[in-house]
DNA sequence: GTTGAGCCTCAACCTGGGTTCAGGTCAAGG
DNA sequence: CCTTGACCTGAACCCAGGTTGAGGCTCAAC
């Protein structure tokens, strides 16, 4: 079942990731070192699944060090579940601190906009540290 | 008044910045280049509430060139709102789109907390691109 | 007179997530 | 035979926002 018939440049278009990036990932340990044929490297299909995990998380803003982390433990045998939701726990208050940052900003864009100000020292929006 | 009296490292601590932040501002041109004294940079009082203003926009999540360029139009007389205004309506919509992320990226992990699947290939939460 | 703090410049380094480039290999097609 | 295209490696480059280090001045105190 698991033969290695794809080149690089097909799973790249396949998974709809740069060639650069696979081999980028290969060397990060997101990825298998795949089998070599002529020095090409020959990848089975499940490696397609396998970036999509990777393009899915990346998109959630996992970096690649949480990416890499959390299939490493999984691929050593570990529940997916408990590895999410150890995840989950370390990463929600940073996201959530993220949040609160974004809509401080935007509070202080939308008090921007509406600024009588002639001179930055004078505005209120630049007081104190 | 304008007295040019304090060194950078007086300058840096009243205005809770590090000297090398100093100067690197001064390279992209958000600071004047001061008067010098022997080589030395002596400041005059002014320029610590200059580094409160770049501390409280760059808090607010602008970039250095975003802040120069906001000094440099109104150290050329434009009045401060028209520019504020001006900002707030490039860069509102990028922060809101920062806002959405990051709230699609919690609510991904809090599901991803929730889960029950034993193997990430098996899971909703990867599914698609 | 020498020690030490604080300043100076210029250049290199850091993180993240790759991309790009130089120089080379290999197989197929005309 | 020659070209074209896909692949290979390793190193350098990109962005931001600084920090760190080397090597050197000067000023004041002791």
């Amino acid at each position: 079942m698991a033969e290695a018939t794809l080149s690089i440049g097909e799973v790249g278009r396949k998974a709809g990731v740069s060639v650069s990036a696979i081999r980028f990932y290969e060397r990060r340990g997101l990825l298998p070192q795949p089998e070599r044929v002529a020095g090409r490297r020959r990848y089975e299909h499940g490696v397609i699944g396998r970036l999509g995990i990777i393009s899915t998380a990346k998109r959630a803003g996992l970096s690649l060090a949480e990416i890499g982390a959390l299939l490493s433990e999984v691929d050593g045998g570990a529940p997916a579940h408990e590895q999410l939701r150890r995840l989950a726990t370390r990463k929600l208050p940073e996201v959530e601190a993220t949040i609160e940052r974004a809509q401080a900003t935007r509070g202080w864009l939308v008090a921007a906009g509406e600024c009588r100000c002639e001179t930055l020292a004078a505005c209120a929006l630049f007081d104190q540290g």
